[in-house]
DNA sequence: CTTGACTCTGTACCATGGTACAGGGTTTAT
DNA sequence: ATAAACCCTGTACCATGGTACAGAGTCAAG
């Protein structure tokens, strides 16, 4: 199994080194294995982790939120009931985004449509679409 | 046509009044008109734009993206083609952020079954989520 | 066997998005 | 008419999520 060092690692993950030490002294990378010069080695899919906390600070969620993410695995030591019921609680929370992000791709799609029939439209649309809880 | 305070007005809005006067100054609220002592005077729906804002922050858009977003509408001033560009732009970003959270949420409801029925379930499940581009 | 590109730790600094006074004026309820 | 509860501006401070050195060691190509 081949490994990599930091700097390839970022560099495929498309973040600065510092990044990843960063992410290392937060609990969200897990301490690598070290050459004896103590230089980290990487599997080439700790990309694959890297981009997932990208991605989900995109979304909205902070970096202890996502390490919350990571967390939720099955696993001997936590109960099923209870990871089930955290599961079950960041679901909702991906549902109540997935249906604002709705509400404001169709206000935006109504703007572009008025926009091209010269038809009428509210003074700044987009602020209706968070409206109704 | 009623006004309020911005003390009333944070309450409404759940936020902070200093929080409403930062947005003032960052030009995400408009400058209210003002009694003769100096004191904000707010129409109450006012607060609908501070939670737009607020709800918008949720999805993972910083305040300058938020205040582009606010900015969309047709006026006289923006020629539609304009407008129409950019809605559409920010249109595909709601599509690549609803895939995301769409997967998310599926890799998280597979890993609630498993857990039901004992089923085998990768290490970590939402890891592989946001992967294939 | 050296030179350049890499890595290490530690500490300092930065941008964003607020939040918290201080010191002063205003409004309102009693 | 006076206290409590507001509001004003200005400035300082804070948490989060990085980013940037400094000073020192390591690796790999010529």
């Amino acid at each position: 199994m081949e490994t990599i060092t930091i700097g390839k690692l970022a560099e495929q993950a498309g973040v600065n080194i510092e990044t990843i030490r960063y992410y290392e002294r937060r609990g969200l990378m897990p301490r690598p294995k070290r050459l004896e010069s103590g230089y980290r080695q990487y599997s080439p899919d700790s990309a694959k982790r890297i981009r997932f906390i990208k991605h989900a600070q995109e979304l909205g969620f902070s970096l202890k939120e996502i390490d919350e993410l990571l967390s939720l695995k099955l696993d001997e030591r936590t109960p099923c009931s209870q990871v089930r019921k955290r599961a079950e609680e960041k679901i909702s929370e991906f549902e109540t985004k997935i249906e604002r992000l709705q509400r404001m791709k169709k206000a935006l799609t109504k703007l572009t449509k008025a926009c091209i029939s010269n038809g009428p439209v509210s003074e700044c649309p987009i602020l209706e679409a968070l409206e109704k809880e």
